[in-house]
DNA sequence: TCTTAAGCGAGACGGTACGTCGCGTCTTGGC
DNA sequence: GCCAAGACGCGACGTACCGTCTCGCTTAAGA
């Protein structure tokens, strides 16, 4: 393998410092996530670090979006309750359980110091988790399952905002019944004005 | 006022210094609050800030604490929707929009990193608010407006939730209809157990 | 002992960084006398180096004065040539032979390339040497044994001049007999004008 | 030319390199003169450097010997006096005035520091150098003007001693007056020996 | 004519040391 | 006894150069 020349950077050493980063971040913190940690774990110099990442976060974003950005595609069952509680699941399990979900909380910790990182974490991953946030809903309004609501992205902020409150603020955990209390919200909701006859808001929610 | 002697701690020096913390990170941010800024600028020794001071969260939790903890208590009007709307409003403009809400937003970041941290700005503060979100849907059962849900606690997270995504990891503005969507849903929510003939949630949404 | 507070610098701290320096030049030469090696050495903090020397060689500087600086002066016997053999012989061993000898060449070649530290080092230690350096001459002169030369300066180098040659640029030893002809020159010519029956010549040269 | 093939190194390169190296030390001294600052105003790969020329004071010693070893050469006018006057002004002007008296300090200096590089400076400048100092003298005594003296070797270094002495230690200027004190002495003693048929100095000198 | 191998410019690499910043501890003299 | 002041040991920062390495280009000698 090529060790960096002008042809190019190492990606021996690129991904050396992003499994260094994690590494590091899981088992000891982010106070311990310092810049000669991770070159000393990665065997790599400072400078090659300098040269490519302009700062710690940045590595630490560089190797989220490489390693988790996908595990949070929604399933597409044809049933919105099934795909919800799916989806809704899978994220409060990323959020609270999981090593990319540590990585996420101590991203989203520093964007809320660093305006810039902030963006880069919004354009580089937020923007495209939101999108498949919304999937279920956008795929149950296609069907004629659900109303067009005025506002998707609220609509999906009130399924997943509770989740992340409980990872980020509350930090207690999301055991299956606080998911379905989310689900039964939505179904009497979305059911609410396309209902005249009722019946199948409350046949989900048993659901 | 006394600056120190053998009569016990200057009140002078303690004021000084959460006002300090509190204007530097207003002012430049968490990356310049530093414990010796925050002595500089509060004309204050570095011991007398660690005699009686952890660690500058430490700091900034008791200004935040002494400044902001009775800001958000809800309205009581007899009226649930009413109660709601103002308090979701004023916990908005509080996280997105406060000096109070910048220092809140730097501790729960810090928090992300420090379970020392996340565990006492949960006891010292986070265990109260949440009461006080609590506060109209527990007047509400008590007046009979609403059925007792399964898990109080898990129905103010569906309210409040949704806001703090928006405030700490969006980072979008929270509009009024952002609020009202809120509200709108859990009337539909709420009423449904107690409905049979419908209604009160339209008008609820239209408020 | 006080270890540094509002009332000055630890003393402590002062002598073992100067210590560290000294031995670290004379056991691993110029290249490893890094301020990082002088610290951990020294049992002290980089800063506190930095704090007190603006470089390392103003460190060596400091050693080299409080050290040696009065080890080369020339004795008064009341006879020149024994004065003056005596001296030139201490100054050859000095800048041949001893540790502080070893400083003063790096100190010298580290001048060559920072007039500032040049100017340090003809300011707080030359221009003493030289004046040391002049002494026989002088005595000798008072006491009128030797006519006022025109320029002393300029005699006093023809006498040393030829042993920091030797020292700083060929690297040569400098045997007995290379002091012996350097007196015996001397001699010759400051006779050369008080003469007119010859003899003093001869019997300054069997002193 | 050629620009590196199979047929050898690049002169092109080469001259380039030195003459990038004379130029560095002179516009900006010894400290900014870098192997990679050599490289980069020379148009050359570091590797060009490395390939040919083990560190950088071996380039300054190329480029040294090859400007300016020859410049030194004293005259031949039959005259013991004037041959000297003229040397040793030359001398003098080298050291202290020429750019490649400039070079010279900075490569003495390093000899203080690395007795590799002091061997080399001895062995491809010095060496030639003070051969080219005892040329006069021993053309002198083969004229017949000058008896042979004990350490010929000596006897220049009490000539050019005081002259590096000047440039190397204290800094000073080198007025023609300084060299004719050093012309003075010398006549006074070479005389000495050859007068009167005495010898006193002789029996000091081996003292 | 075509291959091929040495020297080249370029520049990424693992390192060492730099000089700075902030940490949390300490010691002092004043009030 | 608390205070302002500030020196201290410590650890990490981000930068500058070191000397090594690999790459693809150029070019002339020899197949």
């Amino acid at each position: 393998m090529h060790r960096g020349n002008r042809h190019g950077r190492s990606e021996e050493a690129r991904l050396a410092v992003l499994q260094a980063a994690d590494d590091l971040l899981v088992e000891h913190g982010f106070a311990r996530l310092t810049v000669e940690a991770i070159a000393q774990r990665a065997g790599v110099a400072k400078q090659t670090i300098y040269r490519w990442w302009p700062s710690k976060t940045d590595i630490l974003l560089d190797a989220f979006i490489t390693d988790a950005a996908e595990e949070l595609t929604p399933p597409d069952t044809g049933d919105l309750i099934t795909d919800l509680r799916a989806h809704l699941t899978a994220v409060a399990r990323f959020l609270t359980m999981s090593d990319a979900g540590a990585v996420f909380r101590a991203l989203t910790a520093e964007s809320l110091h660093d305006p810039r990182l902030a963006a880069r974490l919004r354009a580089e991953y937020l923007s495209a988790q939101r999108a498949r946030d919304r999937l279920p809903l956008q795929r149950a309004v296609a069907r004629g399952d659900l109303p067009a609501p005025a506002d998707i992205d609220a609509m999906a902020d009130r399924l997943v905002g509770p989740l992340y409150y409980r990872a980020l603020v509350t930090g207690e955990e999301i055991p299956p019944s606080y998911v379905e209390g989310l689900l039964v919200f939505r179904m009497v909701d979305s059911v609410e004005e396309s209902q005249e006859e009722g019946g199948p808001g409350a046949s989900a929610a048993g659901g």
